[in-house]
DNA sequence: CTGAAAGCGCTTACAG
DNA sequence: CTGAAAGCGCTTACAG
């Protein structure tokens, strides 16, 4: 059977056995460990490869000092990221842990940074690492590994390797309930705006879309799909195309929120109500969703119970357990608000060309 | 000259001295702070006292490991937060610090809890504290000072007291903007949406907006005022008051972006067209603003830059220097959407009650 | 319950 | 540049 990875108990060794390793004394490595220049190149770099093959990790102080849990989060400032925040700290609150939050090492840093990351990492002992949409690059994958560091990963946008724990929501069940309660509205010309091609989430959601269309006899019609960019602008451009087809459809299954402010948009421009000319369906019940005009209908995707979960497996990782299952999905369920409607009896079969841009900023 | 709050160095005392003060083993004392049972009470009282009374800190293990900043978030999930985490990320990435965030002790969470994230911040030896939105309590101010971790406000929503250092908003400035972009369109008439009374932000963005209709020479009405609760909710109540009013207005200044997200409910629910029949400015700048329809004109508050210079200024605290003032004021500016426009020219004086209530969840 | 003794995992200062 | 020696601030195990 295959370990889980990230799911060992760390037991390390200790400076002076690295310093053995590599044949230099306990101040020499420690020196190489506090990034000092007084060490020879030849040096630095047999104690460095001897850091690196036994896996060295500062030892925690001492057991009272309340452990550190690592969540790295991209990007920082959205709904996703602070409904993850907010289950993620109560939970470590709840198991007597504190949180390092961290902005994914991609953004604008480079592998320099990276590895910097990863050694404050180690130097601090983190207890463990959550990711929530960045995943770790190989590089990252690896080191955690190797210093016995486990991790999580919430919500990936990408198939993580065989082995590695994540927590999701059931993304396609949520597509089906989206379409299908459209489709019990009454509508058959049902579009989708998608995100990208080749994610979990996306991949699951749009399944969900063509099954509930299946289940219930309806044809399934290529030109409604279009592929966003996962934020409010792409979904703008791909509503007006699915509004310029010779034949619109009368809902639009949004596969997330924030492209759903997009969609808005769009209609606004083309002055198509919501929901009397068009149904509008999003995904993730974030907070904006109450607010928008009229009011989101939306599946819910419990994503600080997804965050909490995550991170309560990551405790249980911590000492040694291996969870059962290498993913977990948390389920969804339809939000009824106020912009899905029976589709229109006129049933127009064009809509007009963009006619009142109002000025914006 | 008053010596600024939590601007000290640490440099305190050892657990060696503590058990000298306290006249018992080091042992001894080491019990008492990692909280062990096997302690006479009277001995642990001694201890605890002497603990106390000199300030105990635990030593940063060594002059490698990377800095722990703490962030106070309240709540933890909301656009404020996400921009004020970012930007303290940012800075604290810059200074080769890390950040510690967790939700204010305050929610939900006793006394006693609050205790414990004091003693956590002891025991692993924070560098300083950056609170947003939820203040201190007087027991964390004493605590902080005597334990000489620095701490900064990051926009606090009273005024701190005389000595602490915080970092807020031209707020007063913004009130004058927003109020002044209103007039130039046109509008005599303004309504305004402010937040909780006896805030900070709150009396002086109403104060500007005083002084900019006093420039004008356009009268205030005080039935123009409405206080809510800083919610969505609550704005939206105030809004059917004010279209309750004999003479509504034709303008509203909500004070922030996230009252005006009821605003707009409100309005929606009257079938109010904005900007055409009641323009709406806010304030924040939040992501939101770009994404309702019409997107908002607001007032930008430069939340990240503000929680920027936080980060700055308490690193500087602990080098030990002292910031040349104890308040940062970072200016606002206006930012133009489609939510205004010029009066109505035909001037309806009275709106009808509430026609297409729309379903909500 | 207490504390002398030993020990931990490191760092620092400095002689070579 | 290197490492023996001393030291740091604590914890642990255990004798009393």
């Amino acid at each position: 059977m295959v370990r889980a990875r990230g799911a060992n108990v760390a037991a390390g060794p200790t400076l002076a056995v690295v310093a053995r390793e590599a044949g230099v004394s306990v101040p020499t490595a420690s020196k190489v460990v506090n990034g000092r220049e007084d060490v020879a190149p030849e040096t630095r770099r047999r104690v460095t490869e001897a850091l690196d093959r036994l896996g060295y990790v500062r030892r925690p102080r001492f057991a009272g000092a309340p452990g550190l849990v690592d969540l790295v989060l991209h990007p920082l400032d959205s709904s996703r990221s602070g409904a993850v925040l907010s289950g993620v700290e109560a939970a470590a609150y709840e198991a007597g842990l504190e949180v390092v939050v961290s902005a994914a090492p991609a953004r604008g840093r480079d592998a320099r940074s990276e590895q910097g990351w990863l050694d404050k990492l180690t130097a601090r002992g983190s207890s463990g690492v959550l990711f929530h949409t960045a995943e770790p690059s190989a590089a990252q994958y690896a080191w955690l590994d190797h210093h016995r560091i486990p991790y999580v990963l919430i919500d990936p946008v990408h198939e993580p390797p065989a082995g590695v724990v994540s927590v999701g929501a059931a993304n396609w069940q949520g597509g089906v309930c989206a379409t299908g309660h459209l489709l019990e509205l009454g509508h058959e010309r049902i579009g989708v705006i998608a995100g990208h091609r080749r994610t979990l989430a996306g991949e699951a959601r749009l399944a969900g879309y063509r099954s509930a269309l299946a289940s219930a006899g309806v044809r399934y019609r290529p030109e409604y799909v279009r592929h966003a960019d996962s934020d409010e602008a792409g979904a703008r451009l791909r509503t007006h195309e699915l509004l310029d087809l010779p034949e619109p459809p009368t809902a639009v299954f949004v596969c997330s929120d924030r492209m759903a402010l997009g969609v808005y948009a769009a209609l606004a421009e083309r002055e198509v109500r919501v929901p009397e000319e068009m149904s509008v369906v999003g995904f993730d019940d974030l907070p904006e969703a109450r607010w928008t005009a009229p009011a989101l209908t939306t599946v819910r995707q419990p994503l600080a119970e997804m965050a909490a979960t995550a991170l309560r497996l990551l405790v249980r990782m911590t000492h040694g357990e291996r969870p059962e299952g290498t993913r977990t999905e948390l389920s969804t369920r339809l939000v009824r608000r106020a912009s899905t409607a029976p589709p229109p009896t006129a049933r127009p079969t064009a809509y007009g060309p963009v006619t009142a841009q109002r000025p914006t900023a």
